[in-house]
DNA sequence: ATGCAGATAATCT
DNA sequence: GATTATCTGCATG
């Protein structure tokens, strides 16, 4: 019935002071609210610290881009990468650590008609963008969110003023603010696990993590090297079969 | 359904 | 100069 929107209250800082492998799977059905958008979340990665993960983008350390995962627990880390797409994580663990989630997918609970308008390619509004393929994705997510560099930093945990997300739509959370909503978890055995997508190392460290089943979780693709332009680049490649 | 090419710029070597 | 925690469009089966 109408999408089962259940009254949610936010999640306490203490939900993400813990590693990013363990919160990751926590997350799953949880519902991340950012202005009139709410997502419910079917797929996740998480990421460690500093020498413990290769795929990481604190694995060497400190810097510029990397400074939000570094800071508290609860706040957004948002990035921006190939030269136009966005994506959000979830910070985790106290200060200084540097690992978070990333946030890969889900299903629009809320905000469809905003989320949609921002989600148009080329601005054609003939075109119409199945529901299930509008936060199907992480820079998809970020998009459909709202979510760009202005919010990196962003902390996501309402202390002391709770909001909720009830059938009648948000109260409580301050216009523009971000929030993740404890949403309904599913039954532990709807949570599967696998390799990361899209990266170039530790291939073999099975923390994506997404429910079983949901038509938006996004198609896994693995990590393709991209070459470099049209020009004539092969220099000692042989043509194979 | 799967696969590849191109887009496009911040970040790091 | 190379790489990138990606997406879309177009090609082929």
């Amino acid at each position: 019935m109408g999408g089962g929107l259940l009254t949610s209250a936010p999640l306490p800082r203490s939900f993400f002071d813990r590693p990013s492998h363990e919160v990751a799977p926590d997350l799953l059905g949880r519902v991340l609210v950012h202005g009139p958008v709410a997502v419910r979340l079917t797929e996740v990665e998480a990421y460690g610290g500093p020498g413990e993960d290769p795929a990481a983008h604190t694995y060497r350390g400190r810097t510029p881009r990397n400074a939000v995962m570094f800071g508290p627990p609860g706040h957004l880390y948002v990035y921006f990468t190939y030269g136009m797409h966005f994506c959000a994580n979830l910070v985790c663990l106290p200060e200084d650590h540097g690992s978070a989630v990333l946030l890969r997918a889900g299903e629009i609970l809320a905000g469809l008609d905003v989320a949609r308008e921002r989600r148009l390619v080329n601005g054609d509004r003939t075109r119409r963008i199945p529901e299930r393929d509008l936060a199907r994705g992480p820079a998809r997510l970020a998009t459909a969110l709202g979510l760009t560099r202005e919010h990196n930093g962003l902390d996501a945990v309402l202390d002391g003023a709770p909001g909720r997300f009830t059938e009648l739509g948000l109260t409580g959370v301050p216009a523009g603010a971000a929030v993740v909503l404890e949403g309904v978890p599913p039954e532990p055995d709807a949570i599967r696990s696998g390799p990361r997508t899209g990266i170039s190392t530790a291939k073999d460290t099975p923390w994506r993590f997404w429910i079983d089943g949901d038509p938006t979780v996004s198609p896994y693709r693995a990590h393709v090297p991209r070459r470099r332009s049209t020009a004539a680049t092969s220099v000692g490649e042989a043509p194979s079969s």
